[in-house]
RNA sequence: GUGAGCGUAGCUCAGCUGGUGGUAGCACCGGGUUGUGGCCUCGGAGGUCGUGGGUUCAAGUCCCAUCGCUCACCCCA
């Protein structure tokens, strides 16, 4: 048996990497519009940082990481998520100390230790995106309409849902009438349910079985228990939400997975993709840098786009979303002594900043034509014994397939001058 | 961690109640066109039939095990 990649590990060959970076660069373009910068972190980070963070008893920090034992002894971690390790950035540099406000995001490979499926690897990648330093619910709307805006410059049409989690002040009684409602109704719940209405109490309300669904239909509500202050955000968040035309649906029932969201969480959702339905979420965090240890006060709003998803949705909405790579010349030498005469002319055309291909071996004019065509050349220039011995060459175009003898005569950067002359001044 | 489906050429797949691995399509290489691409045509190369064991005169086909992939549960981007 030859060697496989890992279980979850995908290769990204050439043809779907161009949907990669058609994305990759949608979407920089999108956060530069917005303000945001770059940020690079480490892959990998000490396990504690994932513990406080997302939650000690997540299934991601429980089952999912990817931890080992360093050679000095330290517990570390291969980053499940983006967030942390932008956080922790953060705060060991004291990035508020340069602006007050820090828009930042970062991009790369994730891993969880998780069944793979559609949609869902064990190593994956996010954009990850965070804002530090404002707790304002417009800036909870313009991140959403962002994501709303990388989706629909992408083509990809999702919907959009959103909730309130609350916050440190109304969260803990919610939770308790919420545990209360269901210790009261443990017999008509499904297993799953009882084991998680001890475990996450709020992830029941998400449960699939409709059977469960009836019975949470008279469930405390997370909406009716936010204190004035988180009510307040949320409403001023949908009100500036529909200042941007961006639509939206409540779902008093969307939780998320890590233990830090607070207030405003979202997700946008795609029918498409199997049982993977998010395409990206996010929410507010507003503890979450003092639970870092870093300021006290320092809110925060983040969500993350999952890459391989936006993929797999760009890939069957429309298969050519992306122009072919072309070459702008093919170089067809013919002969050894052809070819010792093309293989530089070929450098220096290319030092000129044209993409030019050219065969090395030598192969037959027909294979080389046939190799041109294949790298959507746009012209070839044909260097053959009997041209070369006039001391011209002959330049094909590839779309005209009109044909002009071209003199060689000349230093060979004049050569080049006027053959790149020639071709722009026949370009479209 | 649980369940189901599937493993035959680089890819997509035929292969019937077991009887010599397919002239299959796409892709690749070469010829037809002795120096001109796409289309056509002819030819070529490419395989431990996932792996190991069993049943049988005979296994791609049946049985068992194992590995891998896929989808779903769970969870999540």
């Amino acid at each position: 048996m030859t060697i496989q990649a890992l279980k979850g590990f995908k290769d990204i060959l050439p043809d779907e990497a161009r949907l990669w970076q058609h994305i990759e660069a949608t979407a920089r373009d999108i956060l530069h519009r917005f303000g945001f910068t770059e940020i690079r972190v480490p892959i990998l980070e000490k396990t504690e940082l994932f513990a406080r963070s997302i939650g000690e008893a997540t299934d991601i920090v429980e089952k999912e990481m990817y931890s080992f034992t360093d050679r000095n002894g330290d517990s570390i971690s291969m980053r499940p998520e983006g967030t942390a390790p932008v956080l922790r950035a953060f705060i060991e540099h004291g990035l508020q100390t340069r602006l007050p406000v820090q828009r930042l995001y970062t991009l790369g490979p994730m891993f969880r230790h998780e069944r793979p499926q559609k949609g869902r690897l064990r190593q994956f990648h996010q954009l990850s995106i965070e804002v530090l330093g404002l707790d304002h619910p417009r800036l909870d709307a313009e991140l959403i309409a962002m994501a709303w805006l990388i989706l629909e410059e992408l083509g990809l049409s999702t919907s959009l849902q959103i909730n309130s989690l609350g916050c440190q002040a109304c969260r803990p009684a919610y939770k308790a009438a919420l545990v209360d409602f269901l210790s009261s109704r443990q017999d008509l719940i499904c297993e799953d349910c009882q084991r998680r209405s001890q475990s996450n109490p709020l992830r029941v309300l998400d449960c699939k079985s409709s059977h469960c669904q009836e019975q949470y239909e008279t469930a405390p509500a997370i909406l009716d228990h936010l204190c004035p202050d988180c009510a307040g955000h949320f409403s001023q968040t949908k009100t500036s939400l529909e200042l941007l035309a961006v639509p939206y649906a409540v779902n008093p029932f969307m939780v998320r997975g890590l233990d830090y969201y607070t207030r405003t969480t979202f997700e946008l959702i795609t029918d498409a993709l199997g049982a993977q339905s998010a395409v990206g979420a996010g929410g507010r965090y507003d503890g979450l840098v003092a639970q870092l240890g870093g300021a006290k006060n320092m809110p925060g709003i983040g969500f993350a786009l999952g890459l391989e998803r936006l993929v797999l949705l760009l890939g069957q909405q429309n298969a050519d979303a992306c122009p072919e790579t072309t070459t702008d010349l093919f170089v067809a030498a013919l002969g050894e002594e052809a070819t010792v005469k093309a293989f530089p002319l070929v450098h220096l055309l290319r030092r000129q900043g044209l993409r030019v291909a050219m065969d090395l071996e030598g192969k037959s004019l027909k294979s080389q034509m046939k190799q041109a065509d294949r790298a959507c050349a746009r012209f070839v220039l044909i260097l053959g014994a009997e041209e070369l011995a006039r001391g011209e060459a002959v330049l094909r175009d590839m779309t005209s397939k009109e044909q002009q003898t071209l003199p060689l005569a000349g230093e060979p950067e004049a050569v080049c001058a006027r053959l790149i002359e020639t071709i722009t001044t026949k370009e479209p």
